[in-house]
DNA sequence: GGTAGACCTGGACG
DNA sequence: ACGTCCAGGTCTA
């Protein structure tokens, strides 16, 4: 449960649930997000620039916001009224969720734009983390509106699907030029995003797929992070490394229906706690512990 | 239905 | 110094 104030031109709130900005921001799913002095971030998200800040007595502040604007979006995008006590005890049985659960428990998975996430996450193949977030701030800065309070939205799909894609190569997105614009051009001729929330997991794959730039981890991403398919399990050369080594009843061909045998409906947050901490920690220090788990002087 | 190669780019590594 | 490798994969043959 959560309760918001109004306080110096911004919100406070409080939640008596497992919320940390750090394992929420640096776990992967968001690329607008920033570090600040103070334990804060400061970002762009819902067409908002703002500063997240810790506060002393565990609660957060949020600004420039109004408690409307607090109520009606950004509760929703932080999935305040979620409790992850809950699904982080549905998952305590599997001991290597329970090690990223104990590593980051304060991750949430937020609710992000959709097209943002599309686009952002077909950037996001093949490519590092750093020059993601570089790109998408390119992306903004060219083709996105000017924000009061500075910063630039993210750009509409008419935006990007009017330009061409000579002009993304030039800011260095490379051979992911086309993608975007093609993908854009789907979505403003039409294509619908949302139509994947109401869809069964596997139906809705296969519709996000039809856009270019759109694979199978892409369109699982795309998912979790936007269409509220926390059933979803991206699998990326991360995960694809612990199911391998951590989980021999898991067939590495065939992942997904390991993950949804294993984790449900949970199976997104599955998935995040694994792969932000191995991601952090690296893959030996993960995987070499709990695989050769000491005891009878071995 | 499954599998090699190619693919922009820039930072890291030898 | 420069070639090679790699990064939250996807596409094509």
């Amino acid at each position: 449960m959560v309760q918001a104030w109004e306080w110096n031109g911004g919100v406070r709130f409080r939640l008596d649930e497992p919320f940390s900005l750090q394992d929420t921001f640096t776990c992967g799913q968001a690329f607008r997000f920033y570090p600040v002095e103070g334990g804060g971030y400061a970002g762009i998200a819902l067409e908002r620039a703002v500063v997240i800040a810790p506060m002393e007595n565990g609660s957060f502040f949020l600004s420039p916001c109004t408690l409307g604007e607090f109520q009606n979006l950004w509760r929703s995008y932080l999935d305040l009224d979620r409790s992850y006590a809950k699904i982080m005890e549905a998952l305590w049985g599997d001991p290597h969720v329970r090690r990223g659960m104990e590593y980051a428990p304060g991750i949430r998975i937020l609710n992000q734009d959709p097209f943002e996430t599309t686009i952002s996450f077909v950037i996001s193949a093949n490519n590092n983390m750093k020059r993601i977030m570089s790109l998408i701030a390119a992306l903004s800065r060219g083709w996105g509106r000017e924000l009061p309070y500075g910063g630039y939205a993210f750009p509409t799909p008419e935006a990007l699907a009017s330009i061409d894609p000579m002009e993304l190569r030039r800011i260095g997105m490379g051979y992911r030029a086309e993608y975007i614009v093609g993908t854009a051009r789907m979505v403003a001729d039409g294509f619908d995003l949302q139509r994947s929330m109401s869809m069964d997991l596997s139906e809705a794959r296969k519709h996000l797929c039809r856009l270019p730039g759109v694979g199978p981890k892409v369109a699982d991403c795309i998912l979790m992070f936007s269409l509220h398919h926390r059933d979803a399990f991206p699998v990326d050369t991360w995960v694809k490394k612990v199911l391998l080594r951590l989980y021999p009843q898991c067939d590495p061909r065939h992942p997904l229906p390991f993950a949804k045998a294993q984790y449900g409906a949970l199976a997104g947050y599955a998935n995040q706690y694994l792969f932000h901490c191995i991601r952090s920690v690296g893959e030996e220090v993960f995987c070499g512990a709990l695989a050769h788990p000491v005891g009878n002087g071995g």
